[in-house]
DNA sequence: GCGTTAATGTTAAAATTATAACATTCAGTG
DNA sequence: CACTGAATGTTATAATTTTAACATTAACGC
């Protein structure tokens, strides 16, 4: 559209580049125009910045990214989660080489894993990657490849050889459907083959989800309820729903 | 002095541990107090959290830092690594497969790539497949690997056949050192490989870097000047300096 | 030049966030 | 149990940010 809101955005932008904020009315004043006028560039041109209580901030830094944002819905779910995180945390012991999931449901645990020691983290998860990258007791191997936004996570054709190649102790396997029947099962098909690499190399193999997943059936199965040895979940109706009826069904562990 | 407060804090803390930013409404809800109770704990105990617009975030996150001086200094600073990657943009193309390395001199060149309708960013670096995983008309790969808190970036024995196998068009290297005899080259080992490889299959190799970094040697050598087809830098002098030598030695575009 | 349109500025109102003051609850003590 | 003081909640008010509407200026074609 105009190339001047283009030229103030670019000269906005390269006073952000190596991090800070930059207040609005500042903003203005550097690229002598009014305050509105700053306002409309944002909301007229596509940019990487955004307006965060009347400061410019880079919006893909990842401590302030929107769209991370934990929405109301988000943080009435987080007492559970975090208390399913509580209680996965069980179950890891110092030195472990831990396969993490992608998905949402595991990041409260990563910043607890800063209590242990010496830990290994292998994950093909960008979000995961990112909490863990910054715990310096904590080994991060990320499994590249072609990045997926929609699941935060990269898919590649040689992925599970990647995985077999590491001693993985423990597999943390999150899911969007467990059913008893039609299995466990996930939104998108490239998580298929890491989640099927990770069970099938894992020693200990752990499906973490919250009791909402039950009986959901979503459109990528990659794995039979019993090829996990336990079950995470977060509701005493769970176990009366999953055990019992097969000696072949795994454990499961309430929060 | 109050232990239930830093509880909370503690709690708030471990929610944007992975990034992001809580509103002050969520914060409240999730530790069930008022919202008052939240921004009393925030200004009576000494914490890495500070309110932005209504919005917790982590204080020490870069991109978030609450006080930014406009000195001239800085903003000649900015301006001098803008302007180099706004000569390095001259030379991307739409469609274009680019090898990004790691660092932080080609950053800023990221979120100008949003200009582009589609592009292909390779890279093994952390802090630029997140400004890249922002950008929704640019695909990522990221070369994955064990994971290096120095450089932001991965390391992998096979990350030379990974990059090999795709077929990177432009080649964007930057580097801690650039002698005319004795090479160019970079801090750390373990980008030694990824870098050759990239310089090795890519169809045109690019050095992007300031000409500070001229007549410095760093431990780790990874290419002659003359591997490269041009040399993208800031300033007047670097021309006399490296051409004119030998045939050989790379075009030099001054930003 | 004139008329038209886009860009920017100005102002007022609405919505949100911050601060302050005072009320209430709660734990502990004599 | 009443008293005390800290912690928290509630409410009102102030400050700030956001939005919307309209005025002004600049740019461009005819």
């Amino acid at each position: 559209m105009n190339g001047r809101s283009a030229q103030r955005l670019a000269k906005l932008q390269e006073a952000l580049a190596s991090g800070g904020t930059l207040h609005l009315r500042d903003a203005a004043e550097l690229c002598e125009v009014s305050e509105m006028t700053i306002r409309r560039d944002l909301t007229t041109q596509p940019t990487a910045m955004s307006l965060l209580g009347g400061r410019l901030v880079m919006a893909n830094y990842p401590g302030v990214t929107p769209i991370y944002d934990l929405t109301e819905q988000q943080a009435s779910h987080y007492q559970a989660k975090y208390r399913l995180c509580q209680r996965v945390l069980a179950f890891i012991e110092e030195g472990d080489t831990l396969f993490i999931d992608c998905g949402s449901t595991l990041i409260p645990l990563l910043s607890q894993l800063s209590h242990f020691r010496e830990l290994t983290v292998v994950t093909y998860a960008l979000n995961v990657a990112n909490a863990v990258a910054a715990l310096p007791n904590v080994r991060l191997v990320l499994l590249g490849g072609l990045f997926y936004a929609a699941s935060q996570s990269f898919g590649s054709d040689n992925m599970a050889a990647g995985i077999e190649r590491l001693g993985i102790n423990k597999a943390l396997i999150s899911a969007a459907g467990v059913d008893l029947e039609r299995g466990v099962s996930c939104f998108h098909f490239h998580e298929v083959a890491p989640k099927q690499a990770a069970i099938a190399t894992a020693m200990q193999r752990l499906l973490v989800v919250d009791a909402s997943k039950f009986g959901v059936v979503r459109p990528a199965y990659f794995a039979a309820l019993d090829d996990f040895d336990v079950v995470v979940t977060d509701e005493e109706g769970a176990p009366q729903l999953l055990n019992g009826h097969s000696s072949d069904l795994p454990t499961v562990s309430v929060a």
